[in-house]
DNA sequence: GCGGGTGTACTCGGATACAGGCTGTCCGAGTCTGGGCGG
DNA sequence: CCGCCCAGACTCGGACAGCCTGTATCCGAGTACACCCGC
């Protein structure tokens, strides 16, 4: 059970993009600023498009920048952009083709187990909800504020 | 992020356990409840006997039986026995190589994004470690009293 | 000097290869059982 | 009748393939800018 990598990629480079105001950077400065490889984290960006936390323009002068306030956006929201809406742990509803179970039932509602293991997945979810892009922000601005003006500068260049 | 399917196996067979006393179950026996491929699921019990939650024999007779109290045993031990004891998100330190940060520093536990990811998946670890097997099996037992029989007919036949 | 048109360079977006880990299987080492044999 | 020995079968344990998702890359469509030409 591994996270996808660019879930990492994708929350650095939201945070930076608040440094920015509103004006548009491309994925190969996003992905300069880290030494990532631009066309994959491109690929990651596209995903934030498509759940509506980031909006892109195309040309000279395009790139992405966030499409609501950082403040609306959570670390769930761009968990769940790029590793998909499903949980980690799926029933796959075994008791279905067991003795004691019912042939074509789906268990993930009932089965013990699989609501046992929800539950954990829901504070696992609560707990990424409750922290937004913006706090990640103000942490930044409070511990290292020599550097906020530095990421500026490059993600501007 | 897709959780390895044999925790909802390693679960259902250790509650499956509990039913049939101290008595040895061999693997075959405890996939064809599940109708599950034997040979699989017991490397999925390999796992658990390493983690000390099964102890095993071999030979007739033989087969996978709880080490300890199924109070001591909680879903956390069995989900780490199969899954391995890494955190979902690993800090790559993305930051090291970043204009702001410092080259071969390990940011796993001073990046805030890191961190707010640590605190989420704790949250999750702490749920699933405060169930037990033992819980699991109450519930099954007050929920279908009528399957527990059947359960540890089958499991002995 | 000014406005319009065109070419160019830049960026996103999706389609296309490559790799690692999960899934599934097979065979060998060890062990317990059960029956046969001898005392 | 009792105890010992041996053969057989059973089970775990680790080594060996296949597939599927994540990783990485490349190229085409669209767009805005900047330059150039004509008025």
């Amino acid at each position: 059970m591994k996270m996808n990598e660019g879930v990492e990629w994708a929350l650095h480079s939201c945070v930076n993009l608040c440094w920015v105001g509103d004006t548009a950077v491309p994925a190969k400065r996003l992905a300069a600023f880290y030494e990532l490889p631009p066309a994959y984290l491109n690929k990651q960006m596209q995903a934030l498009v498509r759940a509506g936390i980031l909006s892109s323009t195309s040309g000279p002068r395009g790139g992405f920048r966030l499409a609501r306030r950082p403040e609306r956006i959570t670390l769930m929201d761009v968990v769940t952009a790029i590793e998909g809406p499903e949980d980690a742990f799926r029933c796959s509803s075994i008791l279905a083709d067991s003795p004691v179970g019912e042939s074509g039932h789906d268990y993930a509602g009932s089965c013990f187990i699989s609501m046992a293991m929800s539950k954990a997945e829901i504070a696992w979810r609560r707990e990424l909800a409750a922290t937004t892009i913006a706090d990640l922000r103000d942490r930044v601005a409070k511990g290292f504020p020599e550097s906020v003006e530095k990421i500026a500068r490059e993600l501007a260049s």
